[in-house]
DNA sequence: CCCATGTCCTGGTCGC
DNA sequence: TGCGACCAGGACATGG
């Protein structure tokens, strides 16, 4: 489930049912995710959930000790159930409460993680290298062009380094670049000031209309209360190849960079 | 066999 | 030659 609008839905969406809360109970069903799951995380039994943050794609679940901290991977869903409802496969975690409600992992790929963070410390040190929130003030006309100067990487690549900015992954980043009318193969050193100022106010609206929208909806993306998005009815590209341009009714095209899949419209992403 | 929303890590290349 | 920045691609697990 994992750009960011989808975690920041999951995170408004569980926030409700759980701050304030004492956790009664935690299961470690399967302990192998993407990193074993530390048997710290039963300190939290009986402390109370005092806020629940994001941080790029990681969400933060505070108490007074520490902070619990899960990543989603590729296929993780956190939902708040009530206490009856049946495990099922790939149910690797979950947390109980005081009101009887349960937050739930799901994650059939296992590329997601749970850890503790004592005292708040990122010892493993995920948190430290990212980049500045796409949403944030710090992340402004200036800031792409000029960490873009003599880097010869595609800018869809660029995009999508967690150390430039974080939460753009390959569904915004296909998105945004088309909605800027650039060519995801540009080199990121090779593009002007004033088209990393639109870049930069799409980036912000796509990711904002999608957070409104509930999120997109892949196959195993639900909301909190197991609602599905439905922001996939309005992407542009993604998902699109070989089908017409609804700008242009060119054909789009599929390529790929770094491993990941890129579509465009050679008529409207000019180079 | 192919593909899939993420991201850490390795190893290679390049410039100073 | 060394060092650091940069960048491509592999790895992870499962299912369609």
């Amino acid at each position: 489930m994992p750009e960011l609008p989808e975690v920041e839905v999951c995170r408004l969406g569980i926030s409700p049912h759980i701050i304030g809360q004492k956790v009664t109970k935690v299961i470690v069903r399967n302990a192998q995710l993407r990193w074993p799951i530390p048997e710290e995380v039963q300190l939290l039994t009986g402390q109370e959930v005092l806020a629940v943050d994001r941080r790029a794609k990681y969400l933060l679940i505070r108490f007074a000790t520490g902070s619990l901290l899960l990543h989603l991977g590729m296929s993780g869903t956190l939902r708040v159930i009530e206490q009856a409802t049946p495990v099922v496969k790939h149910d690797h975690f979950e947390v109980a409460f005081t009101n009887n409600k349960i937050l739930r992992l799901n994650d059939t790929r296992r590329f997601g993680a749970v850890l503790w963070l004592a005292d708040n410390k990122d010892s493993q040190g995920l948190l430290s290298k990212l980049g500045p929130e796409p949403l944030s003030d710090d992340f402004c006309h200036d800031y792409l062009f000029s960490h873009a100067q003599n880097r010869k990487v595609p800018i869809k690549t660029f995009l999508m380094n967690n150390h430039i900015v974080v939460g753009v992954g390959n569904i915004y980043a296909n998105e945004a670049l088309f909605l800027a009318g650039i060519h995801p193969t540009m080199q990121a050193g090779a593009i002007s000031k004033r088209r990393y100022n639109t870049l930069t106010d799409i980036i912000k609206q796509v990711l904002n209309a999608a957070i409104k929208q509930g999120g997109t909806t892949l196959k195993d993306f639900t909301q909190a209360d197991g609602r599905p998005g439905y922001f996939a009815q309005s992407l542009f590209v993604y998902g699109r190849a070989g089908q017409p341009c609804l700008v242009c009714k060119e054909t789009l095209l599929e390529i790929r960079q770094s491993n990941r899949s890129s579509v465009f419209c050679p008529k409207c992403q000019q180079e």
